[in-house]
DNA sequence: CTGAAAGCGCTTACAG
DNA sequence: CTGAAAGCGCTTACAG
């Protein structure tokens, strides 16, 4: 239990050195003796001494505070990811000496952000979520405030950070086919974010690679609404496609809803597989062929390129991270 | 777009009156001129003046932040509680000039909260979830630090709030024994959990509560394991009970997928209900019956009686909310 | 009603 | 190697 009370200025009288000194000790910045350094370190550990921050930040015109933007207008799966990327973020930021500080912000009303930023309360920001003409980014750029974007952006100004979508959903789309899949259907949800246009853009290159392929393929985009993916199912089971694939969770468990109310045995009647993996695909029966990506990962990295813009050191535009695909109960030839 | 190098200071000397002139205008503490009060105001709104909230907070030896502690080993069916919590936290605090600092913890690495109490980064805490013999919380009082905590504590200095899990579970234990149901059983959680003592303590009271009540009931607790859900419920269809209560949804979610693997009907040969009703429950067929709370409003007041603490406010130690019963598909009565 | 001055707890040129 | 002094941007007794 340290005496949160002390301040430099009682160690140094103590110590009869000056508040330069005991400043100079602590920091390890300027000439010092090791003689007086030594006493000072002493001094500080056997009384746990430890430093105002805000204070220091005033001295150097900084907060040691990372905002963290987070959307208030979320959809339920998308919680666990949003959940890892905070404990990424929360994690690397507290290991650099900063906290976190959060700003809840929906598509209208950024006011938490804005009172963050007007208030100085922080040295720069994250956002977990980027759309098409994104408010709190460009909020963020008008204010000369550093950020990173999780997410990809088609704005070359903005440092973004995001997993290898075009390329997970390209191999998985590619094992399908090499599996002898001959007809299947891809459900997508709305084409403004850009990660389903890189899913779609995945799962197109699959094909191209292989032109040898022959079936049909079919594709459904901008769907976000249950009673709609029914009656796309519907369609799919007269149709007798093959394979059901998804391009996230929500658009999956509609799916999977589906088939139970029909009694539909997947994947024995029909194959389903997701362009994203969230736990709560894995506790479903049968459980559910997928990406997964390292969402915790996502946040350490964005976290950790912030911290380096705040050091002024140059960071790329631009970052990928991997995946892994997972198969799963739901298609038929496990690896 | 504010000037954010502005200071207080330079208002003075363009305006030709002290600091402490702009500094009163602004706050309307002390005596000061209509006439210059207005001339003050004018200009800050002109230029868009904000005052460097952290200066302030080392004048006034505050951080205006508030330190959200939230588990970092969460179940992911709590997911939608902290993350409602969250929202109802950071409004309030928002609207009364508050900042949130997220700490995140585990059992047994408070590391982050330690650091944001020693560096004096934070006013207050908001605990989101109790424990017996809950770390954080011995540490926040250890330090004299003010908080309260969301969830029940027996600690009896300890401000807390919660939802009133047992009246709500008394409620609804009784109207299915009201419907008429004569065999039930309940599968519940750790015992060491408060909120299980105070559901089961709700179930129990339904059936004091009814002396004529003819029937046999089961108790299972400290089930935390998806293999020994299976088990109970292999045992209960071979009972013909003919209603299964789980105090939370990650039990109810196993319960259901037992029902669903064995194609058992429900509720036609099965009835269900959940003492906590998530949106998790809410997407699957059937509609789960089963108590639903207003977790941001859980949140506001928790963020509300904080601020009064820090205000110098009296608060009593323990408050209340309500609840709300949910009849749905999976019981068959329905009012 | 208004202001000069000291103070919050640090840092950092500048001198020595 | 060390320190006196000014400064970060505010607030607040104390005087007038």
């Amino acid at each position: 239990m340290e005496d949160r009370n002390l301040t430099i200025a009682d160690i140094a009288q103590e110590l009869g050195v000056s508040k330069t000194t005991v400043s100079r000790a602590m920091s390890g910045k300027g000439r010092i003796g090791e003689e007086t350094r030594k006493r000072v370190q002493e001094y500080v550990e056997a009384h746990h001494y430890s430093p105002n921050v805000v204070a220091k930040g005033l001295a150097q015109n900084k907060t040691f505070n990372l905002g963290l933007v987070l959307p208030g207008d979320y959809h339920i799966v998308e919680l666990p990811f949003f959940q890892k990327c905070m404990m990424g973020i929360s994690r690397t930021a507290s290991a650099a000496g900063y906290d976190v500080l959060l700003s809840m912000v929906t598509a209208d009303k950024i006011t938490q952000l804005k009172r963050a930023v007007t208030n100085r309360k922080i040295d720069g920001a994250i956002l977990t979520r980027t759309l098409a003409d994104d408010a709190p980014m460009r909020y963020l750029q008008e204010n000369g405030v550093p950020f990173v974007a999780i997410g990809s952006t088609e704005d070359v100004h903005a440092v973004q950070i995001d997993n290898d979508h075009r390329g997970a959903c390209r191999e998985l789309t590619g094992r399908l086919l090499d599996d002898g899949i001959r007809s299947l259907a891809l459900i997508g949800g709305r084409e403004e974010y850009i990660v389903t246009r890189n899913r779609l853009r995945g799962f197109e290159a699959a094909f191209e690679e292989r032109a040898d392929w022959k079936g049909s393929r079919r594709i459904f985009l901008n769907i976000d609404d249950e009673r709609e993916v029914e009656k796309i199912v519907d369609s799919l089971l007269e149709e007798r496609v093959a394979c059901i694939v998804c391009m996230d969770d929500f658009l999956c468990g509609c799916v999977l809803n589906v088939m139970q109310t029909k009694r539909i045995a997947v994947p024995e009647q029909m194959q389903v597989v997701s362009f994203y993996d969230s736990s709560m695909l894995a506790n479903r029966i049968p459980s559910v062929t997928s990406i997964r990506f390292d969402v915790e990962e996502l946040g350490r990295k964005a976290c950790g390129l912030l911290l380096q813009m705040l050091e002024g050191e140059e960071v790329k535009g631009r970052t990928l991270l991997g995946y892994e695909v997972r198969m799963r109960e739901s298609t038929k030839r496990c690896p």
